[in-house]
Order: structure tokens, then C-alpha cells, then sequence
RNA sequence: GGCCCCGUGGCGGAACCGGCAGACGCAGCGGACUUAAAAUCCGCGGCCCGGCAACGGGCGUGUGGGUUCGACUCCCACCGGGGCCA
């Protein structure tokens, strides 16, 4: 029956536009009503389709969006796709269709399926970030960025125009020298300072230079993982020994000029604001944690007529650094290793690391050693120089002068060190920092107390916080003020400087790609960069002969195939001279940027696009922007965990920048965040731990499971959903079965939203049943004339208002299980019972935010005009949540003993009375004195015997 | 190693602020209807002991302790599972 009516009721919906929501301003805009604004996270549009995980998040949010609509609110529920990405790129290099195609087709499944459950989207929303249209504002907010900077001197800061710092640097209110802040002038790699001091003097590539070291999108030339057979860059998970992880190719470390965003000057903003947002603990934990926060102090250590900068963030133990340690890839490695061992060198430190022994043995040099420990360390990745607990390094034959002490402390290279983090260099103090005491064990260095731990805890290792000793600048000062001593005396000292260090990095935002948003770039003749003029935007993306990556050991991104579209000029790309320097004859010849856009970068800001997809001015409209933004942002946003930190980080960022500039409303993006638990699978597994297909298992008996292959006895586990395990289950064979409402339904009944929990298709039937159950209470079947009783049955009607009042509840506290629950029990007690027709209305609108086909052929029957859908929620009589009289456990020594019956509002000492006067608990009270009753008014009574 | 979350019947889960543990569903058992089966309807159902039974007693929310008149819920330690970070 389920396939013929819900069909029906989804082309009805559809026909009247039902879902649609109209904006400020247009017709059938009712401003009475509050908003609210539901989003699911951007789905990607794979060509495999819809499995059972997407539309448990999607049910979750067309329940609460079909209830606030009954309630009187203005609900915005847009869905769309975020359509760039590898899967269709990679089925174009082997087949030569264009990814456009197979997204689109893949475009088309999802939405088929999806209106297939009967989700209440406005569909005249819907949009791709494929789509010129959209994609067109993608670049315009990437050069809304690139034309940014981030101006920290005023209050927390905040982003400020491009042409006002140029303003300043012209005038010289500010001096003319890179931003201290620059990420790229930092730590090993960096760029070469401009020569020239002020704004006049310079020339036109040094001016560029310092604009561009504020500029909040820079180029920067940023060591990556190139592997050229596959043409592309690989992110660090994707690379195991040297080798891609995808077919085992090798792997370059390469340098590479790559776009890169100024995120970490949003890092504190980043973290205070987590304050606004309601959203999940654990996410507002790993956000705060992936930024890392660390602030300490710079010190520099003098070695041979140079120095030696160190980032530390317990600058109160510096009196116990007894060497130094450096990255192996430290710049200053080669010019500070000494020519020959000293004479009284321990011969240990000559080299702790695989093969080290032999070369010592035959009287290796430090400057062999030296290099033969740097080509091991770079075969270690980043995440095992860390995690590894033999501790390896060598002594490079110099001495650094402690800067408080003036004691000679020797320099090592390990790699437990590693370049990205701080200066790439440390001061090893092994009494306070385990890696540290680990490495002293290892080479035979002295451990020097500094900080005195909590009476009973071992000085040696101890990392907390404690009072520092043997420390004469701060000597008996509890760690955090010492911290605080130490740092003002390093600065008046000029021995070092406080500074905030943090883990996040700058978001390099380039893809080596085709299928991406070009970048609206141009490059001259210098290959100085230029934003294109916003109104020669989209730059739509060129067709390609074929999608083969370009093999090369030179990184080539696929866009350098498209040679013509690469040469433009100055007057085509309408870009103008921003600097005040020669400008650009209109014929100057001008390449285009080759990189392409990240994933990332279309779900950065596709639910403001979503307030007024159709706009052709303003990337949203600013009045829609305001109304449906309103309150903090997006009212609720429920999707996976798996998008904790990097889609939600990006997308604050872009909107922090954007609200800086005045382009949108709110601080914060998604005001309330939710992630839903993942749909796991039974799967099984051998005594040795393996797990085996599901195909492969039987069930010789209730809960027995054997292997058919070879009979020997399994155990049933949850496991992901995988194709190896044969344990995916594909929503449209549900549906087929039993309809949308019965698989919406199970869905939601599985168990908590957030849980993560298996499915189980033998659960279905019950739900199923229900559904059916509920219908003949209301139909007879033979007939299919409605059955209603002349009048209300007064029990039922108690019923029904208790479940209307806990559905509605329920439903807020997204607790869609125990709504469920409690529109089983009502059905089950109506079951054989007869509703009138007006109870029979209510319970159909009860039940039409979870089963909305199923409400609406209902709510017809009973011969309502209009839709179930634009119905209100019905009225719950507070008179009728509770009862007259209330029955009340009796506790002896809090054991259950007896009930009594009491009226609703019994004071407590008539409930006393009561309990006592029970003939029941008079039995257990025989021989015993009472001590106390504890009466908890509409609770129990608890009586406490000696 | 650090931080966070979670351990409740045969299974999924409920108990929302410290107040009757196990709602609801699945699987199971018994009965009605049926020539029979399916479907449906009615009923039983944590475990152990006693009883033909109604019922009575004991134990029980991973383990051990604590706080409290009262603990699935709060605190401490441990065990197991998951996540994030190292």
C-alpha cells in the first residue's frame, strides 16, 4: 500500500509547492512568525547513491522542521550538493567523461531517492557547487579574502580592505616591512626579506611582497608530498614509507608555490567564540585542541658568534636546560657541526640510531654522522619520529652558552624534534619533560631540578605545575607566576620574547586538480599575482582534451593542458595595478593561476547561499542573509562527527572574515550543532579476532553462529558498513519493502540519535506493524471507510494529550525514540477501541512529522481540506497531563514494601499518614521502630527502621 | 601516555534534576481464530530459590569501594569498548 500512496502524496506535495518558503519581501511572506533554519551537512553526490546513514540525519531534521512548521515557524530546509571531487575525476581519467556528466547523474540518483522518504526540502533551492552560478561567488569571496588583511592592533583584531593597509604603508603610518605575523618569513624555508624601507623606495615586486605578507590568501612556497606518477599532491596520511598509499608510488618531497590561507590569525577568535555556539562538548574540545593554544616564550642560546632560538612553553625551567636539541633539517645544523670530535666526548654521543656503531667504530666524523642521521630521520615520517620510544640522535661537536647560567651546554640533532613545530629547535629540560628525560637516559646527560612537584610526587619527570627552585630569577614562585616573571626578565634582558605558539598551521588551499574552482588569479610577466576583476567573474573551468595527471617530477597541475585558456591579458582579465607602480600596458601578456580549489572550499559558505540561491548581485541577499541568519546563525546543523574539525573550522573562518567586512550578520555560522551516531552493521569474527562476510556466516541456532566454509563456531560483532564485509544495506530495498514512513520510522527508532548503533533488519517488521495497527484503528479494512467513534472515549482522550505533550517534548530534545514509543503505546491502547473523528485528526498530526504520507492519506480521509503538513500542533490540555489521584511506592529500608493511593496534591504529612496506616507496611513495620519517613512528594515514600 | 564518551535482560534500547530499574520494539513462550499455515488478536516474560497457583524471599545496571533515607544516575580506583590528541 506504501508504494502506491506515498508516490501519490510526494507528486501532490510537489505539484503545490508545498516546502517552498518564501523570503522577506515576497509574496506569502508572513513576518509574524519566528524562523528557523534546519541544515544537513553538504552531502557529496557519489555515484554508488544513498546508503542508510544519510537519511538518518535527514529524517532527524525533517521531523523537527515538519514540527516547527505546525508550530508557526518560518522553516528554511534547503538541500544541495557539494559536487567537485575526486570519485568523478578519477572515472573521467579512465573513461574520458566528463566529471561534469557523471555528477550530474550522480546528482540525479540522490535526489530521486531522497524525495523517495518524503523529506520536506524546498527544492526550489537546490543547487551544486558545480554550478557556474554558485561557483562564481566561490571565487568572489577567495578574492574577497585575498583582498583582506588582518589588522590586529585593535581590540582582538579583525579583517580589514587591502587598500586601507595600502593607505597606511603608502603614507607611512605604518612602517614598510613584512607583517611580523607572516607564517612564510618564519622557521627554516623562510622567505628572503624586501630590501627596501619605505613604500617609495621600493620597487614594484617589494611593495607586492609586503601587501602580500598581510594579505590573509598568499602564496607561499610549502613542502609537499608530490607523487608524479598520479599527478598530484598527497596529504601526509596518504603517504606510507615514502611510497602513495593509492598504488604505491613514490613519493617526492618537493617545495611548491601553493595558495595559502591566513587562518591562524583567526586562532583566538577561533577559540573564544566557541563560547557562542551551542554545540556538542567534544567538538568544541577537538576545534580547541586541533587550534592548540600554547603560549611561552622564544630563548636564545648563543653558539659560535650565532644564536640559537628556541620555542618553549615552560620558559620557568629554563634553568634546567642542559643542551639544546635540533631538528635534524635545521638550517643551522650545517654551519654550527664541528669538524672533529673534541677530545673528551663520551662515545656515546657520537650517534645513537641504526648503523651509527659501525661508523663510530671506524672514526667517523661529526660531519658524517651528521649527514648519515639525517638521511635516517628522513625516512621516518612525522608521526613515527614522535610515537617512537627509542630515542636516537647525535652530538654535532658544538657547545651553546646557556644565556642565565653562562654554563656550556652541548647541541644535539634528534628526531623527536621536528621542524613545523615552533623553531624547530628546543632546550631540553629532562627533569620536566619525558621525551626530554628519555633522551638524557639514552645519551648520559645531567637531570637538573627546577620545579619543586606537590609533596609525595618524584621531582624527576615531573611535568605539572609546581614551585620552581634552583631557579634564581624565580625562585619559590608557583609555576604559573613564574612563567609570567620569567618572560618579562627574558624581554628586558633581550635574552628571548613570550609568544604564543600555535598547532593550527595556515590552510593551504591548493589542488594540483581539474575538477575544482579556478582560482580568479593572474600572474605577469614577473609572475607578480593579480586578483581578476570580480565582474569578468565565474572563470569557468576549460574542457580538457583527456584528464591524464601529467607525469612529471615537476609538479604540473592538469590546468596547464589547457594552454590557451592559461594566456590572457591584463585588459581581458581586467586586472588593474593595485600598487601604484607601473601599470600594466591593457596587452600585457598574463598567465592564469593552474591550481585548482580544494573540496573544502564550495561547503565554506553554502548555507548563506542557501538564504537566496537565485541572487545574481551579492553572493546572498543581504536582507534574506539577515532574516534567516538571525539569533547566532543556523538553528540547528546536524551531520557526522567525521566533519568535527576541518569543514566546521573552514567554514567559520570564511565567515569570521566575511563578518569583519561587513558582508554578513553573525559572528558564528551554525549556532546549534548536532552529529548524529553512525549506522553500524553485525558483522563476524573467527577466534583469532578476523572478521568474515556475513555471506559466509550461518545461524545453526538462536544466537549460534557458524562459518559455512568451515562450520567452526563465530562470534557476532558491530562493525562498519563495508563492501568487504557484505553488510551494506541500501535504503531503496527497504523502501521497495515496507515504504518511506516504516523505514523513517525504524530509522529513528534504532536508538538515540547521537549513538552510534547496528542495523538490524529484523527489527523493521515492528514498525511496520505499528504503522499497519494504526491504520486499522482508524480504517476498517474491509470497507475502507473511516471507523470513528460518535464520542470521545475519556481514557483515550487522557491519552492522547499525554502522548501529544511527551511527542512534542521529545521531539525537542531530538529524542525520536521514545516519541515513537510513546505513539506505539497510544495505538496499542486504542487498538480495539474505537477514536472519534476529531481525536482520529489530532493522531494524525501527531504522526505526521515522522510519517508524513501515511498522516496526510489520513488527514484526507477524514475529509480535511488543505495538507496535514500546513496543519498546527495540536493543543495539549494541561488538565489532562495528570491525574486525581496518584499511586505512590512505599519504601521500607529502600526496599519496595507497599502502595498507597493518594490524591494528586497530598501534603506530605497526609502521604505519611497513609503509608503508615497501609496494612501492608504495617506487616513489614511489626518489631521495628521507625527512625524517619522521607516523603517525596508525587515520588515515594521511604520508611527508615532500626 | 593524556583528555573525552560509553558499559543496563537473549538483542536494540527506556528511566530527562538522586526517587518503583528494564518503557517501547525485536526474538522467544502460551492461548484464541484457522482443516492447516501465514496474518491478526489476547497474555507471559531480568536471574535464582520455594509454591499447582495467586504469591513470597533473595540477587541484580562492567568490577571493587565511598557519599546518601535512597545511586543506572554523584565521587574514587580498576577492567572492557570507542573517539580525539600525542
Amino acid at each position: 500500500m506504501a508504494n502506491e500512496l506515498e508516490p501519490r502524496w510526494q507528486q501532490r506535495w510537489a505539484e503545490q509547492g508545498l516546502y517552498r518558503v518564501p523570503n522577506p519581501g515576497e509574496p506569502g511572506f508572513d513576518a509574524s512568525r519566528p524562523k528557523f533554519y534546519c541544515l544537513d551537512m553538504f552531502p557529496y553526490p557519489s555515484g554508488a547513491g544513498l546508503h542508510v546513514g544519510h537519511p538518518e540525519g535527514y529524517t532527524a531534521t525533517d521531523i523537527i522542521c515538519r514540527f516547527k512548521r505546525m508550530a508557526g515557524f518560518n522553516v528554511l530546509h534547503p538541500m544541495g550538493w557539494d559536487a567537485f571531487g575526486l570519485p568523478a575525476e578519477q572515472y573521467a581519467i579512465a573513461t574520458g567523461v566528463h566529471p561534469r556528466q557523471t555528477t550530474g547523474k550522480a546528482i540525479d540518483t540522490f535526489r530521486r531517492q531522497l524525495q523517495r522518504f518524503g523529506f520536506s526540502y524546498d527544492w526550489s533551492r537546490e543547487f551544486a557547487t558545480i554550478d557556474e552560478a554558485y561557483y562564481r561567488w566561490t571565487q568572489w569571496i577567495f578574492l574577497r579574502i585575498y583582498n583582506s588583511w588582518y589588522d590586529a592592533s585593535s581590540g582582538h583584531g579583525r579583517a580589514r580592505p587591502i587598500g586601507e593597509l595600502i593607505d597606511e604603508l603608502r603614507t607611512g603610518r605604518r612602517p614598510f616591512a613584512v607583517n611580523p605575523g607572516a607564517a612564510e618569513y618564519q622557521g627554516p624555508g623562510a622567505r628572503p626579506l624586501p630590501r627596501a624601507t619605505s613604500w617609495e623606495k621600493a620597487s614594484k615586486a617589494e611593495r607586492h611582497q609586503v601587501v602580500a605578507s598581510y594579505r590573509l590568501a598568499y602564496l607561499a612556497d610549502v613542502t609537499v608530498n608530490w607523487c608524479p606518477k598520479l599527478g598530484t599532491v598527497l596529504a601526509n596520511e596518504e603517504v606510507i614509507d615514502g611510497k602513495s598509499e593509492r598504488g604505491g608510488h613514490p613519493v617526492l618531497r618537493r617545495p611548491l608555490r601553493q595558495w595559502m590561507f591566513r587562518i591562524t590569525a583567526y586562532a583566538d577568535r577561533l577559540i573564544e567564540d566557541l563560547g557562542r555556539v551551542s554545540w556538542p562538548t567534544s567538538t568544541r574540545v577537538m576545534q580547541e585542541e586541533w587550534i592548540g593554544r600554547s603560549p611561552g616564550a622564544y630563548i636564545d642560546f648563543p653558539a659560535s658568534n650565532r644564536r640559537v632560538r628556541v620555542f618553549t612553553t615552560r620558559p620557568d625551567t629554563v634553568y634546567g636546560a642542559t643542551y639544546l636539541v635540533l631538528a635534524p633539517e635545521h638550517p643551522m645544523v650545517e654551519t654550527l657541526v664541528a669538524e672533529k670530535w673534541g677530545a673528551t666526548v663520551p662515545e656515546r654521543w657520537k650517534g645513537v640510531f641504526p648503523g651509527a656503531g659501525e661508523m663510530i667504530a671506524r672514526g667517523a666524523g661529526p660531519g658524517e654522522l651528521v649527514a648519515a642521521y639525517r638521511r635516517f630521520a628522513a625516512s621516518r615520517s612525522d608521526v613515527e619520529r614522535q610515537e617512537s620510544k627509542d630515542k636516537t640522535g647525535v652530538f654535532i661537536g658544538a657547545y651553546a652558552v646557556h644565556p642565565l647560567t653562562g654554563e656550556r651546554i652541548p647541541i644535539f640533532i634528534a628526531d623527536y624534534v621536528l621542524t613545523g613545530y615552533g623553531t624547530g629547535a628546543i632546550m631540553a629540560v629532562p627533569a620536566h619533560d619525558t621525551r626530554d628525560l628519555e633522551f638524557a637516559g639514552v645519551f648520559g646527560l645531567p637531570v637538573l631540578q627546577v620545579v619543586a612537584p606537590p609533596p609525595g610526587e618524584d621531582w624527576k619527570g615531573f611535568t605539572g605545575d609546581g614551585t620552581a627552585v634552583n631557579s634564581p630569577v624565580i625562585d619559590g614562585l608557583p609555576t604559573p607566576a613564574a612563567k609570567a616573571k620569567i618572560v618579562g626578565w627574558l624581554e628586558a634582558n633581550k635574552f628571548g620574547k613570550g609568544k604564543v605558539n600555535y598547532k593550527l598551521r595556515d590552510w593551504l588551499f591548493s589542488r594540483q586538480r581539474y575538477w575544482g574552482e579556478p582560482f580568479p588569479i593572474v600572474y605577469d610577466a614577473e609572475g607578480l599575482d593579480y586578483a581578476v576583476a570580480p565582474a569578468s567573474l565565474p572563470l569557468v573551468l576549460p574542457p580538457l582534451a583527456d584528464y591524464k595527471p601529467v607525469e612529471s617530477d615537476d609538479p604540473t597541475p592538469l590546468l596547464a593542458k589547457a594552454a590557451d585558456w592559461a594566456r590572457t591579458t591584463a585588459a581581458d582579465a581586467g586586472v588593474a595595478d593595485p600598487y601604484g607602480s607601473a601599470p600594466l600596458a591593457p596587452d600585457a601578456p598574463m598567465t592564469r593561476e593552474l591550481n585548482t580549489m580544494p573540496g573544502w572550499a564550495g561547503s565554506c559558505w553554502y548555507y548563506l547561499r542557501y538564504c537566496s540561491p537565485g541572487d545574481g548581485e551579492r553572493f546572498v541577499g543581504a536582507e534574506a542573509e539577515r532574516y534567516w541568519m538571525a539569533g547566532g546563525g543556523v538553528d540547528l546543523y546536524i551531520g557526522g562527527a567525521e566533519h568535527a574539525v576541518l569543514h566546521l573550522l573552514y567554514a567559520r573562518f570564511w565567515h569570521k572574515v566575511l563578518f569583519d567586512l561587513g558582508d554578513v550578520s553573525t559572528p558564528e555560522p551554525f549556532a546549534r550543532l548536532f552529529h548524529q551516531g553512525l549506522i553500524l552493521s553485525f558483522a563476524y569474527q573467527r577466534s583469532d579476532r578476523s572478521l568474515v562476510p556475513v555471506d559466509e556466516v550461518e545461524e545453526r541456532a538462536e544466537g549460534q553462529y557458524v562459518e559455512k566454509a568451515t562450520g567452526a563456531p563465530v562470534t557476532q560483532v558491530i562493525a562498519k558498513m563495508s563492501k568487504s564485509l557484505k553488510n551494506v544495506e541500501n535504503p531503496d530495498d527497504v523502501i521497495a519493502l515496507y515504504g518511506a514512513d516504516t523505514f523513517r520510522l525504524y530509522e529513528m527508532y534504532l536508538g538515540p540519535l547521537e549513538a552510534s548503533k547496528p542495523w538490524n533488519p529484523r527489527d523493521i517488521g515492528g514498525l511496520f506493524r505499528f504503522l499497519q495497527r494504526l491504520w486499522r484503528v482508524v480504517v476498517d479494512e474491509e470497507t475502507g471507510a473511516l471507523r470513528a467513534a460518535p464520542a470521545p472515549d475519556a481514557a483515550l482522550e487522557k491519552r492522547l494529550h499525554r502522548v501529544t505533550a511527551k511527542v512534542a517534548a521529545d521531539i525537542d530534545r531530538l529524542s525520536f525514540n521514545t516519541a515513537i514509543a510513546a505513539m506505539i503505546e497510544f495505538v496499542n491502547e486504542a487498538t480495539g477501541k474505537m477514536l472519534s473523528r476529531e481525536q482520529i485528526d489530532r493522531l494524525a498530526r501527531v504522526l505526521g512529522p515522522f510519517c508524513p504520507h501515511l498522516a496526510e492519506e489520513i488527514w484526507h480521509r477524514l475529509g480535511n481540506p488543505g495538507s496535514v503538513v500546513t496543519a498546527t500542533w495540536p493543543a495539549a490540555d494541561p488538565k489532562l497531563l495528570t491525574d486525581d489521584e496518584i499511586e505512590m511506592p512505599v519504601q521500607i529500608a529502600g526496599k519496595v514494601r507497599g502502595k498507597v493511593t493518594v490524591p494528586a496534591g497530598a501534603d506530605a504529612r497526609a502521604v505519611e499518614a497513609a503509608a503508615l496506616a497501609d496494612e501492608k507496611v504495617k506487616t513489614y513495620l511489626e518489631g521495628k521502630s521507625v527512625a524517619k519517613v522521607v516523603v517525596v512528594p508525587g515520588k515515594l515514600i521511604n520508611i527508615v527502621v532500626k
